[in-house]
DNA sequence: ATAGGCATGTAAGCAGTTACATGATTTA
DNA sequence: TAAATCATGTAACTGCTTACATGCCTAT
């Protein structure tokens, strides 16, 4: 079971609701678990009947209500029991880098637009996690908060992120650039 | 289908075997994809079938024969085709991140250790990846290549690989490093 | 002799994706 | 009044993972 950790820590930073979830991992709780809405859903369900998290109804106005969710004593035992096992290798599946790969046989055009779009995006979620990390640090700098600060976990997954989308960004432009030069030359 | 177009983009770089592939997978094609041995015998065998390439014995001496494959010409079709759909997101799931971002809850010890592990294994992957860019850029220098080389696909998409690794070693060694002092001073 | 690399698969099960479905409220 | 956001699911499918299976050859 994969999700379900990702789930767990993702709610160790506060309650959330299922939406609220998909929100957050839209981002990719910083770029390192990517799940769609359906799954999120589905994965309360059963963290809720394992008894790894407990919800509670929230009522709001002028919005439907809400169930939210916090990870109970049993899912802070399963997480730090998940922590000690051995890691799984990264699973990386990018359609865009294999389009680069294959970039040589056809019409560059989609390509460096999809490469443009992607920078794009990359930069704007490089400022996301900018903008969290100077919330988590507060009024340390991060050296300080590294060493003193109270929970480092988040702090360092956030850091994980922006290094993953900096570089991102910075490969699709030069992708981007340099299939541009080379059909600029060849037209 | 997905693995379908990474093990495409794979063979452009010459006749491989399934068991070949497994290795260049387990490198991570550049570290733009990850697949188990067993889907790509699986997904060689649909993509003969599909007429998007074709297999040859290779016979070997101190050793099983093998079959390599080559991308036919509706294969490079079909990459062509599939280069110009739509980018689907980056899909990113690493179970380290996770439980980093869930550090600050138990021993930190087994984290610690899987974190150094990661950063050997990074470096490894960067060390592999830039001796693959030397090879491919030959006596050019990496500006002239990317200007007037040949086929610049594969050089962008392993730039890519040496990003990714290079940022994750590094990360892996930040981690290490703050849990380690953090964990130092609180013993 | 035994371990490790080369070489190729099958079968069962589950995790994840795609498509479909609903309905209230706010904003343009 | 249409579109967007909030909010939560079900159902069918398929792609991926895990476990199992086989056999030859080389190096230690």
């Amino acid at each position: 079971m994969a999700l379900r950790h990702a789930v767990l820590a993702a709610l160790l930073d506060g309650e959330y609701s299922g939406y609220q979830l998909t929100k957050i991992f839209d981002v990719g709780v910083s770029n390192f678990w990517y799940a769609a809405p359906q799954q999120l859903y589905a994965e309360l369900t059963k963290l809720e009947a394992d008894g790894l998290v407990a919800g509670r109804e929230v009522v709001q106005r002028g919005r439907p209500n809400k169930r939210v969710f916090q990870v109970t004593r049993a899912g802070l035992d399963e997480l730090a029991a998940f922590a000690a096992t051995p890691a799984k290798p990264l699973l990386l599946r990018d359609d865009l880098v294999v389009k680069v790969h294959a970039a040589d046989l056809a019409d560059p055009a989609p390509l460096i637009a999809q490469l443009r779009e992607r920078a794009e995006e990359a930069a704007a979620k490089l400022a996301f996690f900018e903008q969290t990390l100077r919330r988590l640090r507060g009024d340390l700098d991060e050296e300080e908060f590294l060493r003193a600060g109270e929970r480092v976990g988040p702090y360092l997954s956030c850091l994980a992120g922006c290094r993953l989308e900096r570089e991102m960004r910075d490969w699709c432009r030069q992708s981007a650039r340099t299939l541009e030069e080379r059909a600029g030359r060849r037209v």
